[in-house]
DNA sequence: TGTTGGATCAACT
DNA sequence: GTTGATCCAACAC
């Protein structure tokens, strides 16, 4: 394998949401695991931003669930819906300003054994939707609130550059459906849709 | 190719 | 009691 990079620091989430959304594409997301380190570089990402969007979780005010979004950014922001999948974000902004980016999309560069483990016997592409990534990596409630620039979870910059960067309003969301606010490489196979 | 509904449940009204 | 930042199978064209 080659993970070789630079781990982003803080700094890197303390920036505009939108900003960062659009620079998580190519970056590669890490997690150490007990049985072994899983790893796959983003190829999309929503933003969801601030009290004032009606999409964000943040849109109610502060509740025990969207609590990490109020938290300083370069944590992580796990979610359970549907009654069966979870939700992977990574939060952004500083603390008191509710922000977060949720992954939809990424492209499996290590661990594939366990990513294939973890998902029903026959799939395919394990990683192309926030429900499918987080079930391949076996990301659940448990790591919400992590820091990413620890040691168990945390994104690495390998120099890559998505070749098709395209934007689009946020997908599975009935309001705010005119904000460009999804990103993602059209160039990829991983993308949950085009 | 497109639309519909079931699975399944925590958070919110 | 209702809904949702999903996914997939089963249909209708």
């Amino acid at each position: 394998m080659n993970l070789k990079g630079k781990k982003l620091p803080r700094s890197f989430y303390l920036r505009p949401t939108l900003e960062i959304a659009a620079d998580l594409l190519g970056k590669t997301i890490v997690y150490c695991r007990k049985d072994g380190i899983v790893a796959a570089d983003i190829v999309e990402a929503e933003a969801y931003i601030g009290e004032d969007d009606p999409a964000c979780h943040a849109a109610v005010g502060p509740t025990e669930r969207n609590r990490v979004m109020y938290g300083k950014g370069g944590h992580s922001y796990l979610y359970f819906i549907y009654g069966m999948y979870n939700c992977f974000n990574i939060v952004t902004e500083k603390a008191g300003f509710p922000a977060a980016i949720l992954i939809r999309g990424v492209e499996p560069v290590y661990g594939e054994e366990i990513m294939a483990a973890n998902s029903p016997d026959g799939t395919k592409l394990l990683t192309n939707g926030p429900g499918k990534f987080c079930r391949a990596f076996g990301l659940t409630c448990e790591q919400n609130g992590i820091d990413l620039t620890g040691n168990e979870i945390y994104l690495l910059d390998r120099g890559i550059r998505p070749s098709q960067i395209v934007t689009t309003p946020r997908i599975g969301i009935k309001k705010a459906t005119d904000k460009l606010w999804r990103f993602y490489d059209a160039a990829s196979k991983y993308a949950s849709r085009r």
